[in-house]
DNA sequence: CGCCTTTGACCAGCGC
DNA sequence: GCGCTGGTCAAAGGCG
């Protein structure tokens, strides 16, 4: 009983999403976000693609997490946004974003002596989550509070790479986003790792209801 | 003053 | 071994 499934908090009243989570072994999610039936956002296959559960989705603009931290949905508080996905090519998106990306080893700073231990641990290391959404801004509303801490030119990409870290003390969930070079409306947004604590540590307000909405 | 973003430098992994 | 690339660090500056 591996599965761990994201729990759905609706959003779009027009949107259906679909939401696949990750066991602990694994290294991401698969995410589908419909918008129509003939428009599903997909995301790189994950080494193991669970199995999706579509859920009906009314609004309420906030992307959640379950309490294991895991993202729930996506959502933006840009009304313009439109949520429409399409089609991710998987050369568009590569495994830097969805899948095994060996340079990305944020736990390698972490302990120096683990050094000889580095291949073992990058298979274990924070599950993490891709999704794609249009939008005209870059950062999400999901919640939590983070602070960038760099941005990177990409090879192949026209729009630079952020990088974000939640603020919260001991939690080390980050996330990237970037824009598809081939349509700079369209926003890839990858999660890594879980969130140690609620949304409602970060903000005190309006987030409660999307936490406690599952 | 504290928190944030920016940005260049540095480091490590990977492919050749 | 070397070069390329992505990811992170940290100093500097901006903003509320």
């Amino acid at each position: 009983m591996e599965e761990e499934r994201g729990l759905l908090t609706p959003i779009y009243d027009h949107l259906q999403i679909s939401f696949s989570a990750i066991n602990h072994h694994q290294e991401m999610g698969f995410v589908h976000f419909e918008d129509h039936p003939s428009q599903v956002l997909s995301f790189l296959p994950p080494p193991i693609i669970t199995a999706a559960k579509p859920t009906a989705a009314t609004n309420n603009g906030s992307l959640g997490f379950d309490q294991n931290g895991l993202p729930n949905i996506p959502s933006w508080n840009n009304n313009n946004n439109d949520l429409q996905v399409g089609a991710l090519d998987p050369k568009d998106v590569n495994d830097e974003n969805c899948s095994n990306d060996a340079s990305n080893s944020w736990w390698r700073s972490c302990n120096s002596l683990e050094k000889s231990k580095v291949k073992i641990r990058r298979k274990l290391r924070e599950p993490r989550f891709c999704f794609q959404t249009r939008s005209d801004v870059d950062v999400l509303d999901d919640g939590y509070k983070w602070r960038k801490y760099g941005q990177k030119v990409v090879k192949n990409s026209l729009h630079p790479r952020s990088y974000y870290r939640c603020t919260q003390s001991n939690c080390r969930v980050k996330k990237r986003v970037e824009r598809l070079s081939e349509d700079n409306r369209m926003v890839i947004t990858t999660y890594e790792g879980r969130h140690n604590h609620s949304p409602c540590d970060d903000t005190n307000s309006s987030d409660q209801d999307c936490f406690t909405s599952f």
